[in-house]
DNA sequence: CGCAGTAGTTGCCCTTGGGTCACCGAGTTG
DNA sequence: CAACTCGGTGACCCAAGGGCAACTACTGCG
């Protein structure tokens, strides 16, 4: 028998563990088992905490969201300017993704995009970031449609180079890499021409 | 008993039948049971065409992944200068996507990059088309380690757009959205203070 | 007309894994 | 020293689904 903890710390232990365990395996292949096994603790004690794997995952991608999306918004909000809003977003983005690894590969690279309940978590953490986004796009009279497409494209810029960056073991540093691809967003915004 | 099939059609069928119950369901929820019914067929006549499910689905992967990649390298060959080849590969790859909805699902907003086989995949179109972006990156002296990184954040433009556009009803034709798109990333590549 | 050969089918096996039930033991409290 | 609570466990149920073995039926050829 595993060492008795409380409720509450027990619940934060295992959705460290689930984090790491879907992290690695990936939400279909990693049993609830397997996640309960590496709490050390057994499948009922998981079952106490939560209602079921999907409950689960979906609680993950909600606490995971709402941290990186707490993140990029701090940074944004001290930037002096919108050139340092971008630089300083990026550099709170990278920054997050090589702390939390596999907080990134769940929210980003898991199956996640599948299920309607999953997806809307994600979609809102890229929602929040591209509106702050669409905010900086300097052309006057750009409808509202255009505007949030284009904020759309800096996140992925945002992601994609993430994952590149996190499965080519990371040559760069958070900030060494924020400071590249910022330059690239931030010529992208300002040189578009109005429509 | 479903009509008898000579057995080239029969594949054919059976891999398109899996591209759309694969992008409806997602990799682990469809079954071979489901593929094998939406071809009005039964599981082992699937089984007779390929190895497994891993191995069905990796030929999907492989084969819309050819179809994409062959798209856009041929416009942009058929370009005539660098301009032209951002906004004709974008258009490209646009009207791939929305002509090939189910397909674009399978391979970019599916399970697909936790298993190594899909992900090598789904990673060598990325690769080949952020290789084509690389050449136009037109600052002297970039290192190709970061040269290769902006390119990767071009693709990510391109996959979280188009998957933005489909999620939203698709308000743009894929020419427009290509141009707009295009406008940014050139503005970006060109607008690159040399490192 | 009968015999290959191939397309399809029915039916089953067996593993995996989500989810639950009945029970246990260590503190605490009156 | 009961008795209650609460964190924990082992064993189990049941459905889904990948994969296969054995059988059937159509078709074309000598």
């Amino acid at each position: 028998m595993s060492p008795r903890l409380p409720a509450a710390e027990r619940r934060r232990q295992l959705l460290d563990s689930a984090v790491s365990v879907f992290a690695a395996e990936g939400l279909h292949s990693a049993s609830m088992n397997d996640v309960a096994a590496h709490a050390g603790v057994t499948k009922p004690v998981l079952y106490q905490h939560f209602e079921s794997k999907h409950e689960l995952y979906a609680e993950l991608l909600r606490d995971l969201g709402e941290r990186l999306r707490a993140e990029v918004a701090k940074a944004v909000a001290d930037a002096p300017g919108p050139r340092q809003q971008v630089e300083r977003g990026f550099a709170a983005y990278f920054s997050w993704v090589g702390d939390h690894t596999d907080g990134f590969a769940v929210l980003f690279a898991g199956e996640t995009r599948r299920d309607p309940d999953f997806a809307r978590a994600v979609e809102a953490v890229e929602r929040d970031i591209a509106d702050t986004i669409a905010g900086l796009i300097a052309v006057e009279g750009l409808d509202p449609e255009r505007r949030r497409l284009l904020a759309y494209g800096i996140v992925g810029i945002a992601e994609t180079t993430a994952r590149h960056w996190l499965a080519t073991g990371g040559d760069f540093s958070a900030d060494d890499l924020a400071a590249q691809v910022a330059s690239l967003a931030w010529a992208g915004l300002r040189g578009l021409r109005p429509a």
